[in-house]
DNA sequence: ATGCTTTCTGTGAACGTTCACAGTAACAGC
DNA sequence: GCTGTTACTGTGAACGTTCACAGAAAGCAT
């Protein structure tokens, strides 16, 4: 394991250009004070020597690393990575380098490690994506200690440093739209019941049938995969209870649901309407092309990293809540009832 | 901006232990020669502390930072997604943290860009997915210096450290497939072609055809895209070629092929037959169920990294391509060809 | 001239580790 | 008892930056 050789570092560079490494050193971090004429021969040399200062160097003296973590979960399901890519664009925006790392279970333990793991970087904040309830995300914020953490796509209504998108509301939109079709036997296919956002779309569904006068449908969890939505309609059929629309916990979901409804006979949507929840970006080449709900993820990603970079100034700063609101989108997979 | 606050360091330990922070520093690195119970005092002082080992620190005077870097394009597509996970767990298996980058275009002026932002933490290895020929791969490596860089998802048949998919493998197989089940006008729908892997595809489904005998149905480009299948499909229609299977070059686009071929009355599978590739998790599920090439995405990443971590031992080792072989996997869009 | 401010530059120390080396004690072999 | 080895521990320097401070030169007002 051969020792990396020699790097440029600020002598070098202050040799080259006759003046001291503290003058490099201001050149480099553009403090005032430093003649035009020192500042271009100095940025002459480091073009030349190709210098690039050393991060650790820096990260040691000031404490600070312009880094940022990540800490993700259910990185093969559509939302959550969505948040990622959306995180780590905008935090390079923000001049912040990430370090990226997934958890496979939910649990403070896991969480723990993986702040363990990161706790030499000393990285300036963290974000984590915690879809699912493992844990007191209490206890998550104090297990950062000082460093400062945001959460999103977590639990809503936690009086926390978190970023949210309100499950239960884009429900509620694809509740009522079905209802307003004039559907009144409302089945039910959910998330995994574990994950804050399919826990509050299935409540939102519920609430929102009460709130119609009508009586909910039958309703199964299922794993947010095509297969279980497959499984889930099956299960659903197999009650006995009739229905003439589907809501379902998201598209992947509803993409196997329709072929359990077809393979009993069942047309989708005359028969049966069926909803999803993504939108994602084959929902509308689905067939049918699928009534979903969309979610900004961009705007998840900016609020968050905007946060946290306010929380890295700030550490006391007041904990808020950002809550993003989804759409609905309108396509063919539901249609007025038709009678039975 | 506040300062954090002192951190605790060898010293704290030390003193608590009553030895010398050289002594902590062997604990902690575990080298042989310290007294049990010299250890487990020590021990006992890191956790009482909650002692972390400042990696900045470390890595200014050891020259390594135990980090890789990731520079990744083009996310927003399933096979390079998939192996920016895969990537991820490799790395962290083997003790890696991960620096995680994306680039939005893929040039030579980019991928300088992100290396650049990257050179000041020294980092042990790169990865870098690079699916598309915006660049001579060679200035890649030219421009990592002496960092070690590993390619990903990029030229078959190049004689640098990479992994590679061998595309055109897949693309044989699956026209093959289709030409066995009798269809002999057989249409492509193709990725973008400076895609390597939609080229590759491209390539062997020609050469595939012409090894048969078979003239070559018509063939347009897409974008990857369900919309870009849908529309790509329609173009192929109006050339008014008459073909009885369409080789697609992802499923996302088959997904949107068929909705266009549906709309203009044919039946997918009995009067076109429809192939895909990638082997969504949905694919299975899509109308009808796909026919699609599986790719190993998990072999991909651990690749790779071992790969990366072989070079970082030893920087002067034998530059590789290793290539991995995707399998077909036959699902109901494929059937014999039915007659006119 | 003298002093005061402004602009510019350099010096020593510190950040928290590891490395190279030197030291000490114990125990064996002769 | 002397020497050599093994097991263990400590000391100074170095890694490449920034920070706090000090100093020099120039300009301006007194």
């Amino acid at each position: 394991m051969a020792k990396p050789s020699r790097r440029i570092t600020l002598n070098d560079v202050a040799r080259l250009s006759g003046v001291s490494y503290q003058t490099v050193s201001r050149v480099i971090n553009s403090h005032p004070y430093v003649a035009q004429e020192t500042r271009e021969r100095v940025l002459a040399a480091i073009k030349k020597l190709d210098y690039h200062p050393n991060r650790a160097a820096k990260s040691l003296v000031t404490r600070r690393s312009h880094t940022i973590a990540i800490i993700a979960f259910g990185m093969a399901y559509y939302g959550p990575l969505q948040m990622l890519l959306n995180i780590e664009s905008a935090a390079k925006a923000a001049g912040y380098d990430l370090i990226f790392s997934t958890v496979s279970e939910m649990s403070v333990q896991s969480f723990r490690d993986a702040i363990e793991r990161l706790a030499g970087w000393h990285v300036d904040g963290i974000v984590a994506i915690t879809p699912v309830c493992g844990c007191n995300t209490d206890e998550l914020y104090v297990a950062c200690g000082s460093t400062p953490l945001v959460l999103i796509d977590t639990c809503l209504g936690q009086h926390v440093p978190s970023v949210v998108i309100d499950q239960g509301y884009g429900s509620r939109l694809i509740t009522r739209h079905v209802i307003e079709l004039g559907h009144t036997a409302i089945a039910e296919l959910s998330g995994p019941l574990h994950w804050y956002g399919a826990e509050a779309r299935h409540s939102a569904w519920l609430q929102t049938m009460q709130e119609a006068g009508l009586t909910p449908g039958p309703s199964v969890a299922g794993d947010w995969s095509a297969r279980s939505g497959y499984e889930g309609a099956l299960a659903l059929l197999k009650t006995g209870v009739r229905f003439s629309a589907l809501v379902v916990g998201n598209d992947q979901m509803a993409l196997g649901a329709v072929r359990a409804l077809r393979e009993h006979g069942l047309r989708v949507p005359e028969d049966v309407s069926v909803t999803g929840y993504d939108n994602l970006p084959e929902a509308a080449y689905f067939n049918p092309p699928l009534t979903t709900i969309w979610q900004d993820f961009s705007i998840v990603g900016q609020r968050s990293v905007e946060m946290l970079i306010d929380r890295i100034a700030d550490p006391a700063a007041p904990a808020e809540q950002r809550v993003i609101y989804p759409r609905l989108i309108i396509r063919e997979s539901t249609v007025p009832f038709q009678g039975w």
